[in-house]
DNA sequence: CCGGTTATGTCAGCCTTGTTGACATATCTC
DNA sequence: GAGATATGTCAACAAGGCTGACATAACCGG
């Protein structure tokens, strides 16, 4: 089944052997293109970054999607149930803010995650019209079990990367993340476990 | 229309100068994490990266997917537009591997860029039920200006990289696709304009 | 306390992009 | 000539976005 996939146009047949060198091959010429292209001359496309992004993120999101499945959730279910699992507490506006999708949109699925029972809405005590958002044991349970796969995936991924490349990895990320909303999002990546100071 | 963003929980306003602060903080924890946890304890989530990498991704095709609204396209066109003007001549059988949708899929958008003349199908010479796909001058320069519009967000982010950071991007996101598709995707970015040897 | 704003829910309908299943056609290959 | 292959197409459906309009409850300022 990966003979169809390995086959390329070429119609070169691709054993195990040949498939390191290939992918030696490869590395090489994406890193020349990186050295010389990347963040020199934008109007060289960075085919090799768009597309490796392109495929990585796929595979990325493949993961939990067939986990999803057997419970009749799909990636909307997931997105919702992790920023929850995240941020005890959140509220439907913030949710919606880091979403960005409306409120019609959030609602059928959220309403799925409670039906279910994997996400708990109590009133806020402040404000008794926010809907605070929780997750329930089961919830916490999938949601820490999705994370733990993707983990897996990205650990293998920096297995062999040493530190600085590793921060190298997240300063891009980071720095591929709209100014705007880049504030907002690092401060909620440290916050929820990651700053000591809980909310400074 | 930023200060919505902006906010946070803790509800403390964000100028200018708090933010680089902020963003400081967050890398350093976020470098931290990637020391410790990343690779080594699969069972310690990495949410840092899962949800630096959800951001990134959803901020990368944000560009495109603005431009293809004029044109009355989505995200599926943009796909099909960019793997055809990488591959002149790719078949249908192909394209449906590179993009991993059903025919039928497959044709509901390529049909409408034939119509409106961005790509273009010729019969196989050698084969003649295949249909060699093509872009049209017009397809090649739509295709061409979105590849600039995400080169120069990859090149952004990666303007302060050294060269040692930017081949532990591309090892990273390689790393991050599915060992099968793996040997696929590295022929396929190295082998259209990449490797000087063209099909090796 | 009243009126306006805010937080949220909901109904209805539409679009894009994926899916499955079934069937048609032309061409290649043995 | 028969069967496999490459592709097209019709029909129906699902997920997950969207807009617009309207309802309700709670907050807040005067």
């Amino acid at each position: 089944m990966t003979e169809a996939t390995a086959r390329t146009r070429d119609g070169a047949p691709d054993p195990a052997a040949a498939e390191s060198a290939a992918s030696d091959r490869v590395r090489d010429a994406a890193r020349a293109h990186a050295r010389e292209a990347a963040g020199a001359d934008p109007d060289v496309p960075a085919y090799d970054l768009i597309e490796l992004f392109f495929f990585a993120y796929r595979d990325f999101v493949s993961d939990p999607d067939r986990i999803l499945d057997d419970y009749g959730f799909g990636r909307a279910h997931h997105r919702v149930l992790h920023f929850v699992s995240r941020n005890p507490g959140l509220t439907i506006a913030e949710l919606l803010e880091i979403l960005r999708i409306t409120k019609q949109s959030l609602n059928r699925v959220l309403k799925e995650l409670i039906e279910k029972g994997f996400v708990e809405a109590r009133p806020g005590t402040t404000d008794r019209r926010q809907r605070l958002l929780f997750v329930t044991q089961d919830g916490g349970a999938l949601a820490l079990r999705l994370a733990r796969l993707q983990t897996r995936r990205v650990g293998r991924a920096l297995a062999d990367t040493p530190p600085e490349g590793r921060a190298a990895v997240v300063d891009f990320l980071l720095a591929m993340i709209d100014p705007d909303g880049r504030a907002a999002v690092t401060r909620r990546v440290a916050g929820p476990d990651g700053g000591s100071g809980g909310a400074t």
